[in-house]
DNA sequence: TTTATTGCTACCAAATTAATAGTAAAAAAT
DNA sequence: ATTTTTTACTATTAATTTGGTAGCAATAAA
């Protein structure tokens, strides 16, 4: 976890760990999508190259925001988890959507939204929903 | 402003737009440190290079999320503003620095924070008053 | 024991980013 | 009025990053 920060920034900082075309919609495909494997990431509809992927997969990991191992019972797949640092990132996640309903939606009316109804009123709910619902799919997987 | 979206994803398209290492950060210069010029943006810690920040304000005007004008008694500079396409990132931008004082200062006891104090108690009135200051900037300016 | 799946790495091409120098227009100074 | 400075870039080239495809080793399934 080398840290050669552009500056002393707080938010240039955090976009040198996750400001890249990438890192935040791994994130996305495991606290959203629930994927977990190398073969789920690649199969997301933005179509990540296997070289960035891997790249990407272990910049997450030397910075704690995601973690790697394999389950007992199969030597095949790696299994990704995002650590408490990437879960903490959803409210970052949960306003991006929340921008890009608003602002974007007319721009590409084919926009699926994760928002489901009631997202605006109650967005800190929301979020902390999501968060506790990805620590359960953890403690189901690591015990 | 073509939108070459990689996905209908409401996150995948945001990142499009300022899924970069700079676009954000021009952003807070305009909102947090009311830089208006190319030279104040060229002036910022993280030393951004002038063609690079030509093309990312190109790129920015051509997605309205900020507008250039020159004003009638200064031909030379050219001064820019956050629309409220862009001021609305706010939010996001205010989880990034929330995100980054809890989980990045143990790596950068340097780090300044943007954050007042009352930032965590009262969130979203903070943003709100980010956005009101910048509101009354532009006020002030276009009149 | 063959076949398929998974998780990559290797390779090369293409695109993007970065660093520096330089230029044109406007404004300020002399 | 003329030189100097400032501002906002563009041009150029080098370095780095990204992207696309092929392929391989280990595990698991058939």
């Amino acid at each position: 976890m080398k840290n050669n920060f552009r500056s002393n920034c707080p938010i240039a900082c955090t976009l040198d760990i996750i400001g890249d075309k990438w890192s935040l919609l791994i994130v996305r495909d495991m606290l959203v999508q629930r994927k977990k494997t190398f073969k789920d990431f690649s199969a997301s509809p933005e179509g990540i190259a296997p070289g960035i992927l891997s790249s990407r997969l272990k910049w997450l990991e030397e910075n704690d925001l995601i973690s790697k191992q394999k389950l007992p019972d199969n030597q095949k797949e790696n299994i990704y988890l995002l650590t408490e640092k990437g879960i903490e990132l959803a409210p970052v996640i949960t306003e991006i959507i929340l921008w890009s309903d608003k602002n974007l939606r007319a721009q590409n009316a084919e926009m699926f939204s994760i928002a489901e109804a009631g997202f605006k009123q109650d967005k800190s709910k929301v979020t902390e929903g999501i968060q506790n619902n990805y620590r359960q799919l953890v403690q189901e997987i690591l015990g």
